[in-house]
DNA sequence: CACGGCTCTCGACAAAAGTCAAATCTGGGT
DNA sequence: ACCCAGATTTGACTTTTGTCGAGAGCCGTG
């Protein structure tokens, strides 16, 4: 908490700059250093979050399909990115556009839990840095020592890096061999603890995984490609937080599902805002199910999914009629 | 609420440029128009909040008299601007503190009551745009027709058109002539609903006046030079949106104060977050009043007063051990 | 106490952003 | 159809900002 010098000085440069609007000469006048300084200074401190740019993404809520699907799905917020209009690569556009969302969603003293994916380590890569006190990361689901960079204890302490905030690890395997086990290590105090306080968080951010042979889960080892498919056999329709849920949403029945150690999806429900986004087209189903099971109730996609998401909703209501 | 093309493309510009980090030119590109209205849309989208730059201001509360003072007074949270350190002016640099301080205490769907003053509209003046959705913006204390362009009404207006927010006006003056006319118009309807909708607030903003002939009160006529010092003589200590209060920080039992439309002190202290932000060293013993009183939650001040609340402190608790 | 490795700072140049007057567009009103 | 007032857009210019390598200060070590 001691403000190194330095830091003394990033702060006055960047309150100079920013708040009074004197130009960095001005700047560099006042504080008695060069202009090259104060432009180094100016940059640590939009890097470390002591100065905050955010823009508002009302744009991609204010959409007109976007409120479709608020009504369609009941769903608080939705925002839209719309696909190839601007840049190159559209899931990187999602992730930006989840970013931004979810700096916009995290208040301070805020309990923030985190599940894990390529989706969520990207967004954690592009956000920018704030200064957050009293915010804690805590991560959602066990680990799984695969190398992979997004490993979910790596998106966990990477949020919070960029929050400055505290994050709160898991130190659990996602996947034990056997079931017995698996509860042993659940009832342990020290996870037991860490399960229980994931209902009091305010804010989720996770994705949904798809039930294929492309699954992190396949990718890392916790289940061969063959156990997969005969998983979508009974019935298995995503994943969340490590779990395979079924088309309604609810965990699955399964061997594979009682040896996980993550949070229980009701938990997740308790979360005030849950947040989701999904960058690939292909999860188009698994994303229906998140959203039947109620694990969702903000939601960040890309312009296409949001059609088919429409187009399905549109046939659910004129079958009905 | 519907979106016109040219703030879409503003959208689009800050979107692009402040989001993905493209450069103006690339921004141009991508949406086929010139650098130059580029560099206009930005401008456009800082100025109206579609775009917030804020600078953390912990520098100004991690100061040791901060926190003294915080101990001392039983303050939330106190900031002080290091005076003539910085800029020429150093009440200015109050004001730009206080309005940094403002932005980062208010929140989505807020409930805001603004006082008057000098002070007030100094710092609704140099306030940054910001873009908060349902946030309303009230009153606090009836209207004074005078010729200054910090009436309470401009100091309320203003400071809902920086936020993009609802204002909420008190058609009603500060002062009447008579008692029975102000009991009268406070029993109306619409006032009545307006002063009971005040401890709803979850924030306030404020300063504190002085009892002496260069009190707003006394410039915009609502008390004569003599009637203050009379005032004073019976044991007036500081104005707060128009009412006199005594060295405890309570209403003064005098006619004027009988004659005044604003919010009762009841009503401010079921505010959660007061803000009180004192720029003239002059206004010691007024702050001191409202302090006493527990009109203030969160105070933003210069250095200079913060060391004479710091030695009365001391001396005080000298005297009692 | 001299040495290397380290970070911090600065000057000079290159790149990017801001500005402004002129040109172009737009939407009435005749 | 024509013209005008107001707003918007642009190209060209100026100012401001970002960057990089050289040099200066600092500290622990041999």
């Amino acid at each position: 908490m001691a403000i190194r010098p330095a830091e003394q000085l990033i702060h006055k440069a960047a309150w100079l700059y920013y708040a009074h609007g004197l130009r960095q000469d001005e700047v560099a006048n006042q504080l008695k250093i060069s202009r090259a300084s104060v432009a180094m200074y100016l940059r640590k401190a939009r890097e470390t979050g002591i100065v905050n740019i955010s823009t508002s993404t009302q744009l991609f809520t204010d959409d007109v399909m976007a409120r479709q699907l608020e009504d369609a799905f009941k769903l608080d917020a939705v925002w839209i990115a719309p696909e190839n209009a601007y840049v190159a690569d559209a899931s990187t556009d999602i992730a930006v556009l989840a970013a931004s969302v979810f700096l916009e969603l995290v208040k301070k003293g805020d309990r923030i839990g985190v599940a894990w994916g390529r989706t969520v380590y990207t967004i954690a890569d592009i956000m920018s840095y704030a200064d957050l006190q009293d915010v804690t990361v805590v991560q959602l689901c066990g680990n799984l020592g695969a190398p992979y960079s997004y490993r979910p204890d790596q998106c966990t302490m990477e949020i919070a890096r960029r929050l400055n905030a505290k994050g709160l690890n898991f130190y659990a395997p996602l996947v034990l061999s056997t079931e017995g086990l698996a509860q042993g290590l659940r009832a342990e105090p020290v996870i037991r603890d860490q399960l229980a306080g994931i209902g009091d968080c305010d804010l989720a951010l996770y994705s949904v995984g798809a039930v294929d042979a492309d699954s992190h889960l396949v990718k890392c080892g916790a289940l061969s490609p063959a156990e997969m498919s005969a998983l979508r056999g009974q019935g298995a329709a995503g994943v969340i937080a490590g779990q395979v849920i079924d088309a309604d949403g609810e965990v699955l029945d399964c061997d594979y599902n009682r040896r996980v150690i993550s949070a229980e999806l009701a938990s997740l429900r308790a979360i005030g805002k849950r947040l989701m986004v999904v960058q690939e087209d292909s999860k188009f189903e698994p994303l229906l199910a998140a959203i039947a099971g109620g694990l969702c109730t903000h939601l960040v996609i890309g312009a296409h999914m949001a059609g088919r998401l429409l187009d399905h909703a549109g046939a659910a209501s004129k079958k009905a009629s």
